[in-house]
DNA sequence: CAAGCTTTTGTGGATTTCCACAAAAGCTAT
DNA sequence: ATAGCTTTTGTGGAAATCCACAAAAGCTTG
């Protein structure tokens, strides 16, 4: 009945029979993504595999990817197999991947690449026979894992995708990584234009080590960003030492090593560690928004000054149910598209120069006049108080939102 | 084992009987709250099913408050007993209710007033094997239940719950009753300041059927409240007509009849006859935050008028969850607190009155010089750019919801 | 094309805003 | 109490806004 429940000799043997039942290739780690035992037969091998083959671990792009992909929370969560679709950035082709556990505590994992055809109900279920025989193999071998041997980059990981327990069991695990403890933090994140090779990861330590506006405690690379966590000093000034650490990283790539970052953001400076998930997803809001507002957020880097954009996903999300319509917007338009007029353009920009005319008429290249006209026009057609703050801000995001479903 | 297996003359020996083994008063109704038999033992009646007996039907107002409170809904889509706590304003006391289904339809309900005590398991368990039994009685009666026969306000009521099917039965419906079908509509709200007594259903009835402006094919009263459904006849200015209708009708509510309308409200003008429950909704909504801002909204009737408190509910429940922090609103009123300044108070107003200078000046009695040094300070304490719109939108939606969870 | 409409641009003057500077008043801590 | 700070109010001039009115240009439609 089943096929592991015989002697193996050692954990390759074990690897070698996996891969025969299965018909691919099987790699085994440990919970900190050391190689245990890989099978040895004649199959493809992606260049993840080779690498970690060749290490004997798994290199730290492929796991940063992993995280970032949600497939190692995933696997730390349930015993079920996880697909892993293609990350050809690090070199992982389709793999099938299943945690081996006892005591409710992950041993390691096996890691099968998935061959051309889509695997059977019968090749999942042989997984999770081997997974559970690997947890004997692997009890016996006595893996040393002490917390202190995890590896940072991994352990900032899980702070980020929210992984954690306490906020004391983090300072502890601070303190055995040698990670300082700063009273106020945030996570911030750079998207470059490319991929950030080798070369460029050694500026960017030298960068980062070499600052003094702020402590960077953590930072981890991932494909085309690189997320940090800075301390600032400060807590009043927090936020204006973290912009100006940003402008200054931004530009010193670009002037010393020629490196283009294309926008750089970050999340709220909070001062217990179990939020960093949370900064870290605001970052990833102000990215989100900077790429759907390119003009309007062309200066903004923080969370909190996202202003009115950090409702747009929620909002967004209502507004695809199909609430909040805007009459008065639907006339404009409706107006605009009769009379080959431009008066939603000009709202929108009146809107955006803050209700000043001078500045919005020298934007559009009309006469200030004209400007007051069309104002009054759009008043009168879309029934709007535009004197009534309430029904700008209505009328504003509105628009925006228009514009943030396009994107 | 069942009790009601036996063979009964007539339904009223049938709620007898039911009303002896759960000991508390039986009404039995038809699905139109047409009386069909009640028990007669002496038991303590409350004032809803006196007055159901004597006109052999629930009154209209009972019918209304069941329907709002969602207790008919209930009953329209599961077998399960439903407990209804005393609505007084109708005369309603602690009940149990249960619908009697046969293929799928509802035939009829069972209400019993639960005494003094709790009811239990046995009692509950009881009343749904008399709905069984009650299910062949009434489908031998041959109950004439045609839909001409419903009446209109409970039809309404549908509409509002949105316990309809589709636009075409609805249109079939309509023509039924007698009901005109307009092509466009929207759900209105009077609140009156107090309970509506018989005298001013006739006053209101008087008015509406009278009225030139706009036509009215359905209207209900509920506790304090009119619904109407309101059919302009134009698209273009419906709202307006609407607005104005509103107006007149509260002002010939007072003057003529000395009767107070608290507030007026009314939800999007739609065409399709499903939308009725959303727009009754929004038009709670319109009321709801009228009441949370009766400064603001005081001349606000419409939901199209209500910009941007028409996210509010949205966005507070979002921020309950500890998300949307505002740093600069919170170091305002800080520095507020600590220097027994009113930053917050200035820029609420500031924002309040469209950035319109002199006329905050005069709303706060200041001198519009000191006005603007306080903006400085708050754009230097806040590090806010208030001449950036997209942050006053933040700041000014921040401090509303400050608000409104206050109240 | 001519009439009637909307839209753009122009002019001028009353009003408001913006800004710099300064005096006066108020608060706080030594 | 006094020095040092913040806050309020005042003055005046440049700039911007607002408003009414009007001419010109553009478009739609019969």
């Amino acid at each position: 009945m089943n096929p592991f429940a015989t002697h193996f000799e050692s954990l390759e043997e074990f690897a070698d029979r996996v891969s025969e039942l299965l018909q691919c290739p099987i790699t085994i780690e440990d919970a900190n993504h050391r190689l245990i035992a890989y099978s040895g037969h004649e199959h493809y091998t992606d260049p993840a595999r080779t690498a970690t083959i060749i290490h004997r671990r798994v290199p730290e792009r492929v796991i940063n990817s992993l995280w970032r992909e949600g497939v190692i929370p995933k696997l730390l969560q349930s015993e079920e197999p996880v697909r892993v679709t293609e990350i050809s950035e690090v070199g992982l082709g389709n793999r099938i991947a299943i945690s081996i556990w006892k005591n409710k505590e992950v041993l390691g994992f096996i890691w099968a690449i998935e061959m051309n055809e889509q695997w059977t109900e019968q090749q999942f279920h042989l997984l999770k026979q081997a997974a559970k025989a690997a947890k004997n193999l692997l009890s016996q071998l006595q893996i040393r894992k002490h917390k202190k041997e995890e590896r940072i980059q991994e352990f900032f990981w899980k702070l980020l995708t929210g992984h954690v327990s306490s906020p004391h069991d983090i300072v502890e695990q601070c303190h055995q990584l040698n990670v300082h403890v700063y009273p106020f933090f945030s996570v911030g994140i750079f998207q470059f234009q490319q991929q950030i090779q080798t070369q460029v990861e050694r500026q960017i330590d030298y960068l980062l080590k070499t600052t003094q506006q702020l402590a960077i405690p953590l930072y981890t690379i991932d494909h085309q960003r690189l997320i940090v966590l800075v301390a600032p000093s400060s807590n009043v000034y927090g936020e204006a030492n973290i912009e100006r650490f940003f402008r200054s990283f931004m530009t010193q790539m670009r002037e010393r090593f020629r490196v283009d970052i294309l926008m750089g953001a970050f999340g709220n400076v909070y001062e217990c560690y179990t939020k960093i998930a949370k900064s870290y997803e605001e970052a990833q809001t102000v990215l989100k928004m900077k790429r759907a507002f390119p003009h309007q957020l062309a200066n903004i880097q923080s969370y909190q000054h996202l202003g009115m954009y950090q409702f747009f996903d929620l909002l967004f999300e209502q507004k695809r149910h199909g609430d909040f319509h805007n009459a008065a917007l639907e006339k404009l338009k409706q107006y605009d598209a009769q009379h080959h007029t431009n008066l939603v353009e000009t709202i929108e920009t009146y809107l955006d120069c803050d209700s000043n005319v001078n500045e919005t008429a020298k934007t559009l290249n009309i006469h200030p006049n004209t400007l007051a006209y069309r104002l009054k026009r759009i008043s009168e057609i879309g029934n709007i108080d535009l004197s009534n703050m309430s029904e700008k801000v209505k009328l504003y995001i509105d628009m925006k939102l228009d514009k943030y479903r396009t994107t």
